[in-house]
DNA sequence: CCGAAATTTCAGAATTTTCTGAAATATTGG
DNA sequence: CCAATATTTCAGAAAATTCTGAAATTTCGG
């Protein structure tokens, strides 16, 4: 591995975290190069500064490649692929989210529904009906707003987030402002807290 | 594995789910089974049903203890470990969160710390402490916002996200009855989108 | 359309992770 | 404190994943 201590450090480290999430040793270690790089790598550049053969190389910008979180480009009189993040780092982080949704939660929303239209045979599979649509519901809520936060613009984003613990007095003065008087608190139908 | 169907399909999606976060399959269908389950169970109504070995099984609650996904408690007259989750499904995902925060994003942050400190010895290494200090401040801002929201009582925190989009209009009005008119609107160092 | 350069594919090697059965250890009712 | 029961540990087997080098394929300048 032939790079600045700095840099080294931070690669390494992304490469172990990696497997903490899906992706492997190299792919964690590439994406975590091409971060802190300033200019577009070509595989070559990759293979001399992480230490790892060719085609890893090629399969893990293929992988990040499917993740979109890597943007391919060329430079003028050279054919070889150059890569790349985003400047943004917002964006990464939309990405980033955007996929995981995409991987993770998509599917098990489709496996839930599916689940959920059938008949239960029994008591148990009655009980077990009733805790996968408690998980249906609260994906349903979580990427609900998900999709509405996504939508925002990376300064008003930054603002909601800023917002921080003052939130719960926006919404506290919301409530005193156009909650009708004498009107009940909870909803009926999500007040099961044991 | 001795399952009714609908169990089934839900403990094994959870299976291979596991594989994306960093647990195993095994570790991933007990949690499965004990979420759906109405009873506590016991290690080897576990073996018995998912139809791994008892050790297996047994590092695998191991594993979900260390996670504190699970709860231990006992029967009167029976000195079994059973196991469950919690009924709050809320409490599931704060604790899910605050885990991998744990493990993933304060491992990052005191990393992130430690090789902002030193002294840069190249542009290149300048531009690659750049862009450690932007996902150093995105992490901040990010734990920051979740220190506050965890803070919240589940009921304010739904009605946050069944909010949704409508948080937009609820800045914008408060944009409106707090800023100084005539204010800038930008902050000046993170307008830097590409 | 040729040939050099670049990239991808893929079978098998290397490594890592997961899983098991057996043995060790711990717990507790009597 | 013993014996029965429950749980954990752990070395090695099994399985899965990652990685490599060689070969195949693609790309494109001339």
């Amino acid at each position: 591995m032939n790079l600045p201590p700095l840099v080294q450090t931070f690669v390494l480290h992304f490469g172990e975290m990696g497997s903490r999430w899906g992706i492997n040793r190299t792919v964690g270690q590439i994406y975590a190069l091409l971060y802190l790089s300033k200019e577009p790598l070509n595989a070559e550049d990759i293979v001399e500064r992480i230490g790892v053969s060719r085609s890893n190389v090629s399969m893990g910008l293929k992988e990040l490649q499917a993740w979109n979180l890597v943007r391919l480009q060329h430079k003028p009189g050279d054919r070889r692929d150059y890569f790349s993040t985003p400047d943004d780092i917002w964006q990464i982080v939309r990405t980033l989210v955007e996929e995981r949704k995409k991987r993770e939660i998509d599917p098990t929303m489709s496996l839930l529904r599916e689940v959920l239209m059938q008949e239960p045979a029994s008591a148990e599979e009655r009980h077990a009906q009733d805790r996968m649509r408690e998980m249906h519901d609260l994906f349903e809520l979580l990427t609900g707003w998900y999709a509405d936060v996504q939508r925002l613009d990376t300064e008003r984003l930054v603002q909601l987030l800023t917002l921080g613990s003052k939130v719960q007095k926006i919404l506290e003065m919301k409530d005193r402002l156009f909650v009708v008087p004498g009107s009940r608190k909870g909803r009926p139908d999500d007040a099961k807290d044991k």
